[in-house]
DNA sequence: CTGTTAGCGCGTTCAC
DNA sequence: GTGAACGCGCTAACAG
């Protein structure tokens, strides 16, 4: 009964509406859109036939055509849903930018980078779009969002004309970290960076790695770490995860020269260095400190008071949100830097050897 | 520079292209679509003449009227972004949804309950719709949807007609872990539960708050508990967060009469729950037994091996977006019941009156 | 292979 | 207050 349905019921229209309502299309219109002057008869006249023919309101995609909007901004993420979700930083920042686009009536639309379905950016009818952390390679699709006209907004990406930035002291943080450490006292320190590139490899930095890195933030948070230690090594992780975290530290905890601090790129990799270090028999801080980047709430992860960066995620979300809709109202904003802010934990101290050296 | 550019290069049109590649628009439109037959001397004149006006392609706005598809599936989520998030469960839901119609080209577009924003439901362009574990007040968007011909699939939602359910055995398996506990020897079991309704309250639940329930899988969830221990009383949580587990579990191991077992509605409740016991100086299992649901993977959580129920989140999710697309293809898919799979962790032990009764 | 015609469902003049 | 006419941008169906 779910069939083709035959002759019978097809769907009806608004202009089905206005006729059995005895009035025009455009009367009917105005009548459902509140917008015109319309009486409150016909008003009625045009509801009863709406109802008579079990027709729920104009077509969102007539509208669409006809406005010239769809009332959908598109948020590009890299990686699939679950992987980009894992990290809360990602997460709060969504949460900013539909606080900030939801009163205006629009929803998020998901779009994965990693994707190249047929469908993917090419024909995805979004009024403005949001670059959560994207990978450099975006570049072509900014400029087919640019070239249509589609109003760009990136969150940490590389800067590029056209895109509307909304960025974070990413570098001058790492590097607010890095001195920290060297107060301490701190001379080997290695790095527990996030994800270079798209195939999410794990391994050893090398210079020539470093150098094709399509992480924007991952890059601008090395380069603030070595403009405190230059010859800081970087393992690189694969992704934000404690998981990943604990892998990494293993491989730099059992490498010749073990360093006397980590400084790892997220929150979530800190613990998971914590946890390597804690099953290697190393108490941190005494025998290693670590630092992390975020000031994510840990509350429900691990009860550990992580001397870290804080970076205001939900700010950058509602920032990047009323970026898109100043660029819908036709303005021109402009692009904003965050600024994150140190936090002391109990994850820090001074090295053994400065430690026994004053003994 | 970026006004409103007066009469300067008003966006390109198809016809534009059309015209200045002197062909007809129905023969651009195919040289882009690449579906109808048109030599390749035609179709580099369009390409030539598009990159000349720096068109972009066919506009999707156009395309989603006239093939009555806007390639996008709605998904409607309870409460905001970040809380609905919060939950891995809804997290890898949404990821078997994505996966599931990624490669028919679709896009996820997120849409929050509570939000009464202008333009939400009614005038979104979606071509299906997804309810995650909303709530029974979902009804009325439930018949602007069906009344539209938007197919609509519900994830553990109340059966309702016109929705196709992906359901899960939340009352069967909650009386599985009440069993298990009975089993043990536990007679005083107490729940702590999911949220019940939309303001989030927090407390203990009464018969009349629980008869007017909007929560329908923490109300199955009370009920399969119920099937086993008729009187157990029920603490409602406001949200499933570790913290709240853990302010749940302090005002239950508080009351006068304290149970020797408490089944959370969540994995992550457990662990809140666990953690307060704690505090309290119970341990687990021996003074209290704690049990979840879920099967979340809690390595990166905690390093506790939870007795719990684990549900196929992602399966489901899978099965959603499969729904859909059977849906869209006009075919008449039958509904879905997934089954959890008990674990036996280490949070579960006799009750002290049985092992003191032994001895 | 290409052009012509005819809408898709709706909003917006501008007259009446 | 109302209705006729037109255009939004694109495409299916047919004719040539």
């Amino acid at each position: 009964m779910d069939e083709t349905a035959s002759t019978e019921a097809p769907r009806p229209n608004l202009a089905a509406v206005a006729a059995l309502a005895g009035v025009s299309a455009s009367t009917a219109s105005l009548a459902f859109s509140g917008a015109g002057p319309v009486s409150d008869a016909t008003k009625a006249k045009v509801l009863a036939a709406a109802a008579q023919l079990n027709y729920a309101g104009p077509d969102p995609r007539g509208q669409s055509l006809r406005r010239g909007r769809s009332g959908i901004v598109g948020v590009v993420l890299e990686d699939s849903v679950s992987e980009a979700f894992r990290d809360p930083m990602n997460i709060a920042t969504l949460d900013g930018i539909s606080d900030a686009i939801g009163p205006s009536g629009s929803a998020l639309l998901l779009l994965t980078d990693n994707a190249e379905g047929p469908s993917s950016f090419r024909s995805v009818p979004i009024d403005a779009v949001v670059l959560i952390g994207c990978s450099t390679r975006l570049a072509d699709a900014v400029h087919v969002f640019a070239q249509r006209g589609v109003p760009i907004v990136g969150i940490e990406t590389e800067p590029m004309p056209s895109v509307l930035a909304v960025d974070l002291d990413n570098r001058l943080a790492s590097r607010r970290l890095a001195e920290h450490l060297r107060d301490l006292g701190h001379r080997d320190v290695t790095m527990v960076t996030l994800s270079l590139d798209a195939p999410h490899a794990r391994g050893w930095a090398t210079p020539e790695w470093e150098a094709r890195s399509e992480g924007y933030t991952a890059s601008q948070r090395i380069a603030g770490v070595r403009d405190v230690f230059p010859a800081s090594s970087a393992f690189v992780s694969s992704a934000s995860t404690v998981d990943e975290g604990y892998r990494a530290a293993l491989e730099v905890l059992a490498s010749s020269e073990r360093p006397t601090a980590i400084v790892a790129q997220s929150d979530l990799l800190a613990v998971g260095v914590i946890r390597a270090a804690q099953e290697l028999g190393l108490a941190v801080p005494n025998d290693l400190s670590v630092v992390g980047f975020d000031g994510v709430r840990l509350d429900g992860i691990a009860p550990i008071d992580l001397t870290t960066m804080v970076q205001p995620a939900f700010a950058k979300g509602r920032a990047a949100g009323e970026g898109v809709l100043a660029l819908l109202a036709g303005e021109a904003p402009a692009g904003q830097l965050f600024d994150s802010e140190f936090h002391l934990g109990a994850t820090t101290a001074p090295p053994q050897s400065a430690r026994t050296a004053h003994h």
